[in-house]
Formats: C-alpha cells, structure tokens, sequence
DNA sequence: AGTGAGATGGCCT
DNA sequence: GGCCATCTCACTA
C-alpha cells in the first residue's frame, strides 16, 4: 500500500509544491467505494494576501475562504459561475494562507471492466464534475487516507519537463495575472485548453 | 478554427 | 448588483 504524501510536504513554499506536485498521484474513494487515481498534470499557484487573483489577496477572511486559513495538506473547494467546483491544495500556514489549483489530471488505466471512457479531467471544473467533489470535501486532510482524498508519491518531474505560463481566467488581477504561475507537464495530452 | 453567449448561484461591496 | 481561478453549445466560415 502507498502511503499519502505527509502533511509537511504542504508546508514547503507554494511554487515549490505546486511542481513538486505534477506527477503526483491524486486519489479520491468514491461513493460507491471504489478508488480513482489520476496523475496531477497541471497546476497554478496562488500566492495568498500579495496576489490579487487569491482569494486570501489583502488578508481577506470570508465563509468561502476559511479553508485557506488551516494548516497545509487541507483541500479548499470552492463553487464558481454557480455550477462548477475547483479543487485546491492548502500551502504553508494560517499565517499563509496559499494554495495549488489542480487544474488538469491523466487518468491512470483501470480494468477495461471498470473503466469509463472519455473521462474527462482536463480541467479545474470538469476534473470535479467527473469525481463527484463537491464542497463537501472542503477542508480534508489530505495526508489521511480515511479523508476519502488523498495524494500518493511519484516521482519527481524534470524541471525541463515543467512549463510555467501565467495563470488563466484572472486577467482582473493585473500584475498578477502575469505571473506565471501555472504549471503544466510539457506535451501532455491531458492539459486544460484556455 | 475561432468567436460569442448563456447557464447559474454564492459571495462580496 | 456585479463579479467570477468555467464549460458547452451554437454559430460563422
């Protein structure tokens, strides 16, 4: 059995996890108690209370971001254009409140008995459409199996392998949507399309 | 292939 | 009231 990354693997700056994080194996035990496992393939960093395309920028402290504010390693889900959910990974502290947006995951191959084809996880919304994650998996710990939502090791990424371009869908944060701080496994098929 | 609009609701000012 | 860390479908060509 594979272990779940360990809790202070979150702690580590945000960019550094958010690489760290491609290729790493999300998981995710459905209702019907069957696990679902797909490599993280492409990610975007948010820098808290100094990036205004966060949802912490300036220190903000809502009901929606109160996930934001607990330790690293916790999940953070949020609804947005009133249908869609996106998962996000929790970073360093309260006193940090970052996070990594999954954006895009290859599913790993099933049984041809189990396997659902055209699965579609090529982005941050349709990947929680096809899983089933809901705001009801906000604030897990990811660091324990038993939270139903895990991520299990994987070999590091090359840095060669690794692209970084600015982050999608935040041209309202000015400099900050400049920032390239999205990240993504260089000629993977399984990328989002902006 | 590329553009544009609509869906849809919680959250924030 | 306006704005979204999105996606799909319908349309032009």
């Amino acid at each position: 059995m594979t272990k779940a990354l360990p809790q202070d693997f979150y702690f580590q700056d945000t960019v550094t996890v958010s690489r760290a994080l491609l290729g790493k194996i999300l998981c995710h035990k459905n209702e019907d108690g069957e696990t679902l496992r797909a490599s993280i393939v492409e990610v975007e960093a948010y820098l808290g209370v100094k990036d205004k395309a966060c949802h912490t920028f300036g220190g903000r402290q809502t009901p929606r971001t109160r996930s934001m504010y607990l330790e690293g390693g916790h999940s953070y889900i949020y609804l947005i254009y009133g249908m869609y959910h996106c998962l996000n990974i929790v970073t360093r502290t309260s006193e940090h409140p970052e996070a990594v947006l999954i954006r895009a995951l290859e599913p790993i191959p099933r049984p041809a008995s189990l396997a659902k084809k055209n699965l579609k996880t090529n982005g941050p919304g349709k990947l929680c459409r096809e899983w089933n994650i809901t705001k009801k998996h906000d604030g897990l710990a990811l660091w324990k199996k038993q939270s139903g939502l895990w991520v299990e090791d994987a070999p590091a990424i090359p840095a060669a392998a690794i692209v970084s371009r600015p982050r999608i869908g935040v041209d309202y944060a000015a400099e900050a949507a400049l920032w390239p701080l999205r990240f993504y496994m260089k000629d993977n098929p399984f990328i989002s399309k902006p």
